[in-house]
RNA sequence: GGGCGAAUAGCUCAGCUGGUUCAGAGCGCCUGCCUUACACGCAGGAAGUCGGGGGUUCGAAUCCCUCUUCGCCCACCA
């Protein structure tokens, strides 16, 4: 019959039509899925922080996303996947790059409107570009739910989170010290500011007494702030320093008279025991001077450049050029003591990498220690669970240190904070509202709105009930509130994981989730994290573009064991992705061959009909095919509900190459062929049994094994493998007999194919083979496999029992049948002298070490029994094997 | 500075509760095959003191200690 298949998979054409018709049948709505009473599934994604581009890490935490999706969904749930594409906060970063660069310009200065109307065009018109590059990659999203941050719907959850938290006084406003981002010129918390260690320097300085009697020599890693030094502080107890304090010091530099301050929060043994306090640039000198009354000085612009507050040789400098000049000044004054290398660790603004600076300033925060009770009680009563185990461990430790969350940033896009301030002086009223205020709601007079937007994960934490419609109670929010599983990557733990679990808490009386799995992070060859600033990374769609979506994701999945990262070398992505590649292409090929030897509906395999295949129909090969596949079933599914994603491609694989098409599909040939009657049988089993592993192939390769499903068994139109369901293990296949006899007949043409080789006998050569010494299992496959075994291994006669030849090649398989290939005088006798000695030492080593251990009195005692007889069986068997070879020497005249 | 993880074949990694998956897979490598599903394939092969040292145990790649080397998370000692 015609084979309408191509002998290469070609996937470009094929995965961008199943997709658009996946589309069209409603698969991946969750109300058209048409289950009823199923149970509910929720898996919701984190905003990629990138706005028109897919990343290896966006590729991977996808594909393990859609796995589950699609594993869920065919064991009949019910699943919503709420894609959040967030594209406020780093993604308009990177919108705003790529448009300043677009126009070769450095910033925009078109005013807040025309900025924002700016970005969010731009946003509007690339925003569906990662929409299309998550679908090229086959995830199953019901994007019609795809958020944006400036959505309505989300407006309105984030103000009415922030009212409700403003009126429960959990958000506050102060003057505190945060981080700054001198290039952003935003306020980030602290989780953005990523300490990193860095090789710094440690100057000891010299500020004199006043009175000129000395000085006192403070340690600083930061010299330029000494320009806003408000004092010098000691700890109160320290001998050295105790009578000075109350006096005064003469700041060098800026010739401006501080005092010394006695404080407990000064370490007396590190540096000199002095420090300098700066309460405008370090948060620790902010509270000292908070409990002295100092001044705050603030001597630099928000781009870290030094301002008027300090002396005008320095003003405009950038920080790092001020702190060589004033170096440069106390060495030229002799007022340098010493210089240290010193290691620590800085903050890094997590979009741009500059290094943060503590300023001053009024922000907007939330008091998170009450929202983390309730969160970090979840897990400590096991309700909320981490895959791997160890993340819950960071999870408690971040709970139980909370800080309180800076959320206003100084940006031009995102949420403004719905606050409103009364610019009547004499009325002053603030206030949070829901609603857009024109005027004050005390005195009626004008008002203006707070000038700075949320932090975008102000309204990312909201996205498991947000992104379901609240603050409106919806039905999709009753029915898919609480979800069950959270798929993500594990460096947005505290960003967002943490925190969707406290609103889930807060605002819906209930954890969002119940499991978190968090995926590895993708990295190079050198291990390190793949990103486009070092340019070691894959772009996803290349792959795709190579050899498709489905050997992009088997050889992610194949890759990511749980708790590990994945590690690809993006100098090598053929090599790279080569596992994948190959096993689409095996795949695609074992279903061309299947394919072309189905001439329409097979016989039932189980059932009542008049049809039905009978038990005694199935030879040896079907048994024994049905068994591994139900085996399969078994193996793939508790792999895939333990998230060991990993495993579970393993198995289908393993079940699909090696058992199903190198030795069931070669097996069946000449029955498909009516070279051998039972055709009928064959093509049952193979339809079923392929069946079977293209779903339980579908999580992982969606498109290809959907693309031959549909070829299959005649599937209507509008069927999908999508919505198959998930293949049940099935008691009647279990067959330990099939199992062994055919395992046997492995054994025995693998025997006979090793021998050919060794011998190098012509692949066109046929030759006989003798069996001797066979059980009761050898006997039985022999009867049913005769003529597997003597195609597979090129066999012209297998003679049950001894031939009287001596020379030829000799093995024995494990159950301790003799395998005896005469080659005549064609072959050295001392080279089978020689194999046959090694193994028969190779044996007596091993037969000697079970001999001992069972001679072993502990062991025999100690063990449990079951492993006792174990290892008694395996050295009777070991003694056979060694037995029936010595005797082959001996006839051989070795 | 505190906490955690990893080290297994040339490369990337599995090996889960110690004992029949116990030394594995894929890629790479060597040999032979264009056998009418597939050369992105088939058949065969070489290759590892399971990072070093010590311990527990009848038995350790697996558990404990220690050292070495990488990595991650957290951290206001200037």
């Amino acid at each position: 019959m015609s084979n309408p298949l191509a002998p290469q998979y070609n996937p470009g054409a094929i995965e961008s039509d199943l997709y658009r018709w996946w589309e069209q049948i409603g698969l991946f709505r969750a109300d058209g899925n048409g289950r009823e009473r199923a149970p509910i599934y929720v898996i919701v994604m984190p905003p990629p922080n990138v706005t028109a581009v897919l990343h290896m890490g966006h590729g991977l935490n996808n594909t393990i996303q859609d796995v589950l999706v699609r594993f869920e969904r065919m064991r009949g749930k019910d699943v919503l996947w709420l894609p959040g594409t967030d594209h406020a906060g780093i993604a308009t970063q990177n919108v705003v790059e790529r448009l300043l660069a677009k126009e070769g310009q450095t910033r925009f200065d078109i005013g807040r409107e025309a900025f924002v109307e700016r970005v969010w065009a731009h946003v509007r018109e690339t925003g569906p570009i990662i929409i299309d590059q998550l679908k090229a990659i086959g995830c199953s999203a019901d994007w019609r739910r795809t958020y944006f941050t400036l959505d309505d719907g989300l407006s309105r959850a984030v103000r009415e989170v922030f009212v409700r938290l403003y009126e429960k006084r959990l958000i506050y406003r102060g003057h505190y010290i945060i981080n700054w981002c001198p290039r952003c010129l935003t306020a980030l918390s602290n989780e953005e500011a990523e300490k990193e260690e860095v090789e710094g320097k440690l100057w000891h300085l010299r500020y004199p007494l006043a009175d000129g009697s000395g000085h006192v020599t403070v340690a600083t890693t930061r010299p330029e702030t000494m320009l806003g030094d408000t004092a010098v502080a000691v700890h109160p107890d320290d001998e050295r320093y105790r009578a000075l304090i109350g006096r005064q010091l003469r700041l060098p530099v800026v010739n401006r008279l501080v005092p010394i301050v006695g404080d407990e929060a000064v370490d007396a043994s590190f540096g000199s025991g002095a420090v300098k306090v700066t309460p405008a640039h370090d948060p620790t000198d902010f509270e000292i001077g908070k409990r002295h009354k100092l001044p705050s000085i603030d001597v630099m612009t928000p781009e870290a450049r030094m301002s008027l507050a300090a002396p005008e040789r320095f003003q405009g400098l950038d920080r790092y050029e001020a702190r060589r000049r004033v170096v440069a000044e106390f060495e030229a004054a002799g007022m340098l003591e010493k210089v240290e290398d010193h290691r620590h660790a800085v903050g890094h603004c997590y979009r741009c990498e500059t290094v943060v600076e503590p300023r001053l300033s009024e922000q907007w925060f939330v008091r998170m220690a009450p929202l983390a009770e309730p969160a970090l009680a979840a897990y400590r009563k096991g309700r909320l669970r981490f895959v791997p185990e160890r993340r819950g461990d960071e999870y408690a430790q971040w709970m139980e240190n909370i800080r309180d969350w800076c959320i206003s940033r100084q940006l031009w896009w995102g949420h403004r904070i719905p606050v409103w301030y009364c610019e009547d002086d004499r009325c002053g009223k603030v206030v949070a509202s829901r609603t857009d205020l024109a005027r004050c709601p005390d005195c009626g007079g004008p008002v203006r709105q707070d000038e700075d937007v949320l932090d975008t994960w102000f309204s990312s934490w909201l996205v498991p009930f947000s992104g379901l419609g609240w603050p409106d109670d919806t039905g999709d929010l009753r029915r898919f509130y609480p979800g069950n599983t959270l798929v993500t990557a594990p460096e947005i733990l505290f960003f967002w994981v943490a925190r969707m679990v406290m609103s889930g808490c807060e605002f819906m009386h209930d954890i969002p989730f119940d499991t978190v799995y968090l995926t590895g992070t993708v990295r190079d060859t050198q291990h390190r994290k793949m990103s486009k600033s070092l340019g070691n990374g894959i772009d996803p769609l290349d792959v795709v573009g190579l050899y498709g979506a489905d050997a992009l994701r088997y050889t992610i999945v194949a890759g990511s064991a749980v708790g590990t990262d994945v590690i690809f070398d993006p100098n090598d992505i053929e090599t790279s992705f080569a596992p994948g590649r190959n096993f689409a292409n095996k795949l695609w090929n074992a279903g061309r061959f299947v394919l072309s030897n189905l001439d329409g509906p097979t016989r039932p395999l189980a059932g009542q009909g008049v049809d039905v295949v009978q038990r005694r129909e199935l030879q040896l090969a079907d048994r024994w095919i049905l068994a591994r596949c139900d085996a399969a079933v078994v193996e793939v599914t508790d792999a895939l509900q333990r998230f060991r994603l990993n495993e579970a491609a393993a198995a289908a694989y393993r079940f699909v190459w090696s058992d199903l098409a190198d030795w069931y599909i070669e097996q069946i040939k000449p029955r498909l062929y009516g070279d051998q009657p039972g055709g009928d049988v064959a093509r049952a089993v193979v339809a079923q049994t392929f069946d079977v592993g293209l779903r339980l192939l579908h999580p992982v390769m969606p498109f290809i094994t959907e693309a031959l499903w549909r070829r299959l068994l005649g599937r209507l139109a509008h069927e999908s493998i999508a919505l198959a369901p998930w293949p049940a293990p099935d008691q009647r296949a279990a067959d330990a007999e099939a199992l062994r006899g055919f395992g046997l007949v492995q054994e025995l043409v693998t025997a006979v194919r090793q021998i050919r080789a060794e011998y190098d006998v012509a692949p066109s050569q046929a030759v006989r083979v003798a069996l001797s010494n066979l059980g009761p299992d050898m006997r039985g496959a022999i009867e049913s496999e005769r003529g597997t075994i003597t195609r597979l291994a090129k066999v012209s006669e297998l003679v049950l029992g001894e031939t009287g030849e001596r020379v030829g090649g000799h093995a024995v398989l494990t159950d301790g049948t003799a395998v005896f290939v005469p080659l005549g005088d064609a072959i050295d006798v001392r080279k089978e002298c020689d194999r046959l000695a090694d193994e028969v030492a190779r044996l007596g080593k091993l037969v000697a070490g079970q001999r001992a251990k069972l001679a072993n009195e502990q062991f025999v005692a100690k063990a449990p029994p079951i492993v006792v007889e174990r290892e008694r069986q395996k050295l009777a068997t070991w003694e056979e094997q060694e037995g029936v070879l010595t005797k082959k020497r001996e006839l051989l005249g070795c």
